[in-house]
DNA sequence: TGAGGCCTATTGTGATCACAAAATCTGCGG
DNA sequence: CCGCAGATTTTGTGATCACAATAGGCCTCA
């Protein structure tokens, strides 16, 4: 057995020795952007168990990078760790989506008011751009598109308000209801979606930031209080 | 060469098989805790430096669980990664001292309102208690346990709010200011402290949230405001 | 005396192995 | 056909090693 750990030994050396060279960005933080796209976008449905090796043969790393990343997503509760220390997808429960609204309506339209002294024609005209490839989104029936267009379009706004805590916060708590909504575009569609960013960017325009407050918060109510009602009562 | 690799080989085997039986908490957790417990109540300084391998000299524990605690020490903002890889306690700004403030408000009252419906007389008795100790912390002099006392006094109540999602953000938020704080205390003393627990618990026992929420409220807006006001600009 | 370039030590990152606990499968008896 | 105990597999955890990049000390030279 001594020479089956040289032999190992060596192998390892060699694996080490032609490795690539190093990325500018780290191997777990490019797993923690996989993940984070796919908790935030659908690529996982609520309740899924998630394991470290299955991620890693996915993802095409070892394991040391996925354990990182997963940690990280774990301390910002897109994942979670029950104490048999299985990793799941949090389920969404009726009290955890009553709390995720409430910090929804109280850092968002505040972000969004914030912005507003930092933005400038061409700006607004980007966010614009984005609002109207969601429209189209909506049109298809894409639901991924939809919430890729969704978040582009809230975070574009918010990464300007100069208040990088709270707009980290705010990922924080899009993390937690990523999944869930997903599944609930998939039951009712996306037909029926309508939003107030048409009514946000006019009031960008016009550099009104209290508009801009009210257009994102009605924004936000209507959207979660269509899902809610839909889904939420037959889940649980 | 080939016999050292040996050696070393067989060393980490009889480490490995003489490992202390496993315990209930992981390594991993409770390191973190022992970190929590250093931000949050002064054990660091902001802008201190954090290396991994001098934590775990401190700590006495593997390079591994260190890992994983600071990892999601970092994803909660309580600690900080530069680019060059380097972590260290981040330090305050005014800008991050507002957004703060900010999110405290915009949680804790609420949290606190909420926690109402849940109190019964014998747990409003124990946070008297906590609050009767603090202040004879404010009395003493006595920085850290001031900070412990009020950090035990606002999550006693937060934690019985029945919003465990909201509680995590505002431990979050608690994290990011802990170090600042103890900072803060040291320079300017606990003399001048006035807060408004007896308040809360007056509101508490009466059964009235919309007061309960005031006086944390103002808890908070005065707490923080004599520290913004004392050291903030000295310091930036 | 001070600024710039080498050199060493330190530090985070990732791979690999070993292990214990949990989960899953298996076969036996009711 | 079902339930349960044993065996097997899977899975998270932690240790250890190697490596690249950074930081910091040291020396040289202007």
């Amino acid at each position: 057995m001594k020479v089956l750990a040289e032999s190992s030994a060596l192998r390892a050396r060699k694996v080490r020795s032609d490795r690539k060279p190093v990325s500018p960005v780290t191997a777990h933080e490019s797993v923690y952007r996989q993940l984070k796209d796919r908790i935030l976008f659908g690529g996982f449905k609520p309740g899924e168990p998630v394991t470290l090796r299955g991620i890693a043969l996915d993802l095409q790393v070892g394991l040391m990078p996925i354990r990182e990343a997963v940690r990280r997503l774990i301390a910002e509760r897109a994942l979670e760790m029950r104490d048999n220390r299985r990793v799941l997808v949090p389920p969404m429960s009726k009290e955890k989506f009553e709390q995720i609204l409430y910090a929804r309506l109280a850092f968002e339209p505040d972000l969004a008011a914030r912005s507003c002294a930092h933005l400038t024609p061409e700006i607004i005209d980007d966010i614009e751009a984005i609002d109207n490839r969601l429209d189209l989104s909506v049109l298809n029936g894409d639901a991924e598109r939809y919430m890729r267009g969704n978040f582009q379009f809230h975070f574009a706004i918010y990464e300007r308000a100069g208040a990088d805590m709270l707009a980290a916060l705010v990922e924080s708590v899009w993390l937690q209801f990523g999944p869930f909504m997903r599944m609930a575009y998939g039951r009712v569609g996306t037909g029926d979606l309508t939003d107030h960013h048409e009514e946000a960017i006019a009031a960008m325009r016009a550099g009104k930031p209290e508009l801009v407050r009210c257009a994102i918060a009605n924004d936000i109510s209507q959207g979660m209080g269509f899902i809610g009602e839909s889904v939420l009562d037959s889940v649980q």
